[in-house]
DNA sequence: AAAAAATTTAAGGCTTTTTTAAGGTTGACG
DNA sequence: CGTCAACCTTAAAAAAGCCTTAAATTTTTT
């Protein structure tokens, strides 16, 4: 699950990344209005905690683009306490929510936990692509009864599988994704996660496979396609 | 997806090559303004990444000349730290967006990610021509259920040709457009996979067939023409 | 602080893709 | 009809990409 944080007040930024990381989102933080919308253009973010005084560009006009870019990414305003809530839930700015600085961490968190739900995690526990299970709130996985525990990245990677079926993810694409924008992660990385979770697969008798594609990434299929 | 990169400083160059090498983008390098236009306006590339301060001929200008000559091209340019970003962005130079040196590998990666999306990538998936289907994100060719994959050579070969219809393709061209303006790859390459290609059309009972034009080139044909 | 779990790194083996090379076809042209 | 250049096809060598595993490292839990 990954958080784009736009907010210039470093300070600010850095406590709610932290208050992120701890929950196990992955964040990416920036600090001025241009960063802000080309991070956020990427489309790979799940939220956006978007402050509305920004260097170069306002919070208004950022919300404004991505939408306009079909970026519809769920984005949660960050206003300060004297700027009229009218302004960003009314005009047509593009945000979901916002919330008024200063607040407390665990109302961020609801925030967007509620912004999510709808959005993000369509997929949400019993999948529908293979012949197993998968919660994705407990990260089990199982087939007839047998059942493993994946861990985070593996899970991470599964729930892109499946949330993408038939579609090849590049290795690239799982990088940014599981690991994050920034990380110095190579792709040898996400080769023994691929064998890991082959290893899962196989455990619980699942003839749902991971297939590579040379050159191009990796994809869920049913053993005899 | 081709880049060109027109930067003096041979060093940094030889670093964003290697960077982007590295992500699977075909890489072209030119080191001053003659060049960065001549390769430029071959119109081949999907990015161009360009300096500002070149010998003979400056970023701007070049920029200028593409957009003139119809080349659109998307444009990243750098700029040393001092350049006033205004002077980028503001100013019609052509440019589609701007990067300060020096920058963060990441960076660079978002932002041609960003150009490349609305840009690049026009024809997706099943195609009009032919009578297969070509389903240019898994690389699947198929007809009446039967189906094979290509590899990454094949896919990128029969989507060329697939995109200009009735045109002729010279091996020139497709050796440019497929293995990189530098490579040594020779004719007997191009034959190599255009036969593989042949094999598999067959395979699934295609009457669609690349036909050759002496001295010429390649052509997609349908059997009765 | 120790133990356990998760993640990263590294190395060697395996498979597929890509290149190379050699011999076979074809068709235009004298 | 024979020649030649361009193209075709195929096998096998070379290279690249991927897999798997164990060990090392880091993080989390107890």
């Amino acid at each position: 699950m990954q958080v784009l944080i736009v907010e210039d007040e470093k300070l600010l930024a850095r406590a709610l990344k932290q208050i992120l990381t701890e929950q196990k989102y992955m964040v990416d933080v920036v600090h001025d209005g241009n960063d802000g919308l080309d991070y956020g253009l990427s489309g790979i973010y799940d939220v956006i905690i978007l402050d509305i005084m920004l260097p170069y560009r306002d919070g208004f006009q950022i919300a404004y683009e991505l939408r306009k870019n079909k970026i519809n990414t769920p984005i949660l305003m960050l206003t300060a306490k004297d700027t009229v809530p009218d302004k960003v839930s009314g005009l047509n700015s593009g945000a979901d929510d916002y919330m008024t600085k200063p607040f407390a961490p665990e109302e961020l968190l609801a925030r967007i936990k509620a912004l999510t739900r709808r959005h993000g995690e369509v997929m949400l526990d019993e999948t529908g692509f293979g012949d197993f299970q998968f919660n994705a709130s407990t990260c089990e996985l199982s087939k007839d009864g047998k059942s493993v525990r994946l861990n985070f990245k593996e899970a991470e990677i599964l729930k892109l599988l499946i949330a993408n079926p038939n579609m090849i993810l590049s290795k690239e694409d799982l990088i940014t994704r599981v690991w994050g924008y920034d990380s110095d992660a190579g792709s040898n990385n996400v080769e023994a996660y691929i064998s890991f979770l082959r290893r899962k697969l196989h455990f619980i008798n699942s003839s749902t496979e991971i297939k590579a594609i040379k050159k191009m990434g990796y994809r869920l299929e049913h053993k005899n396609d």
